[in-house]
DNA sequence: ATAAACCCTGGAGTTAACTCCAGAGTCAAG
DNA sequence: CTTGACTCTGGAGTTAACTCCAGGGTTTAT
């Protein structure tokens, strides 16, 4: 099946993360290599790999670690309790990324404001800077 | 017409940072006080306001404060050499934006398949981590 | 006219998230 | 069996983005 395992510099040529930033997730709890080799080599797994994709890509949208953490630690116990609660936090998050989202159509609409309003037609001087372009979009 | 200008202090409360901070982004040139009065207090302005709210919005979908100084330098003179730059640069912001507004977006659908397809019917334990959502989601 | 609540500057301190290093062991190729 | 490219640990150093003084003026309300 799909088991590979990866040793740490591997990993990181995957991900593009450095052997340290690995470490250091591994230090923050946010992962832990699968196994340990017989002279104490860190392997991981294809879980791992996607575990450092999943940091990534929610890193670079506004995450802290602490945040990243809370979401990878996500799991629902088939236990009405702790269902509950998840169900209540998942909700709590998927509305912090609807409001993500909003911001950045709206930084997107005036950058696009500003891409195709400009230089072009007659009015080129009138949508000129971001802040016109938001204004114009109509800040909250 | 639409001119109040406010201390430092209203502004902080107006955008929810504090005064320190908006010191800080003026020592960074993020802003800078339109006047000061006699006795020397910052005196800013609505426009200030927006720009406030602008880097507040764009820091929190993970924009460093340098790349916001960027994006908030943007102004078309309407000279067509600076003017195609700008349209590339625009151009390339906008792609990022996509990328990343489609990284919300899958971070989304996973917490939804979990939010929705746990603790709910017959497979409650079928999709229990949002790893599990997003390999099932298809990670590339 | 005086206290309470502001504002100023310059600089030190803090936190998150890395990043680098020393000193030492491991493994693959020739 | 040695050389070069890995890996390990523990700890120190760095950068971005604040945050917090101290010491001193200013404004406003009573």
């Amino acid at each position: 099946m799909n088991t590979k395992t990866f040793k740490i510099g591997q990993l990181a040529g995957l991900t593009g993360l450095s052997n340290d930033t690995i470490r250091f997730y591994e230090r923050k709890g946010l992962i832990r290599a699968s196994h340990r080799s017989a002279s104490g080599y860190r392997l991981f797994s294809d879980a791992d790999l996607s575990r450092l994709r999943f940091i990534k890509r929610a890193k670079h949208v506004g995450f802290t670690l602490d945040e990243i953490g809370e979401l990878l630690e996500l799991r629902l116990h088939p236990d009405a309790h702790s269902c509950e609660e998840v169900k209540q936090f998942t909700q709590k998050k998927i509305h912090e990324l609807n409001k993500k989202i909003d911001e950045l159509e709206r930084i997107r609409t005036s950058l696009s404001t500003l891409h195709t309003a400009c230089c072009g037609g007659a009015e080129s001087a009138e949508y000129c800077s971001i802040l016109q372009s938001l204004e114009s979009a109509g800040a909250p």
